[in-house]
DNA sequence: ATTCAGAACGTAATGATATAACGGTCGTGA
DNA sequence: TCACGACCGTTATATCATTACGTTCTGAAT
């Protein structure tokens, strides 16, 4: 059912975001990728966009940057733990807690598409330095 | 405790937000402000930083843009409503769900400061046309 | 009332993030 | 073969945000 496979520049920018613990934004990918003959900004979004769709990325809204899914299944809503001192973002799936928020916009009829879960904060090797 | 008058550049952007059910961007403030002498983003940058220190208003990340914050005390997290339709939004506090995605993160030694929880989709309104 | 320091201001320039518009290439199925 | 759709690369531009610098305002101490 899922797709085809995934063209240059989106395995080129899915395998950068893949080795980093960090968000990068696209132009943070496009420097990382200019030897590989990728030379525009607009590549780069094109391969988000296209990995976005499939689920293989998520983008950070509060720092305008990127991540790979680390592959929960998707439609379980992920939410991100962003350490403000190391930069590292880890990805988790929250259940019922979910529940709880759709409802409280659900009772004021609210039909919820699409969330964003971002807590900030200090990761734990950060915060028992 | 908590402080000394806006000052006008302040008062005018606050004011415009509270009058907006959308999210406004700086751009769109400083528009909306030219009658009153405004010209450079960073007057309304500032008096964005300024507000939003003292919880008068809120970022939405997704959008990048900005809100009056409805007054609920503060330090209970805001969640917000965004209706991709008609662009209206809405906050909301949020009770136990918070604790649970809190304790997700927190299982993992992740210690919190800030969330971000914004939920995109249709308002009543919307939904019902 | 004067002086001084900190906060806020205005102006200009620039940096960072994201998209639009255009035409070309390639694989696939009619 | 041709037509189509997906992808590509290039260029230009739109949108969002900050840095740097010097001036003005304000209010507390003298």
């Amino acid at each position: 059912m899922t797709a085809r496979k995934l063209t240059r520049n989106q395995q080129l920018v899915l395998d950068r975001l893949a080795d980093s613990s960090v968000a990068l934004t696209a132009y943070d990918l496009l420097d990382r990728l200019r030897d590989e003959g990728l030379r525009a900004p607009v590549q780069i979004y094109r391969a988000l966009e296209a990995l976005s769709q499939r689920g293989l990325v998520h983008r950070i809204e509060s720092l305008n940057a990127f991540v790979a899914c680390c592959g929960h299944e998707h439609e379980a809503t992920a939410g991100f733990t962003i350490c403000d001192d190391c930069g590292e973002v880890t990805e988790f799936a929250f259940p019922a807690s979910e529940q709880g928020l759709k409802s409280v916009a659900g009772a004021k009829g609210f039909e919820t598409r699409r969330m964003t879960v971002e807590l900030h904060g200090r990761c734990a090797t950060c915060a028992q330095r």
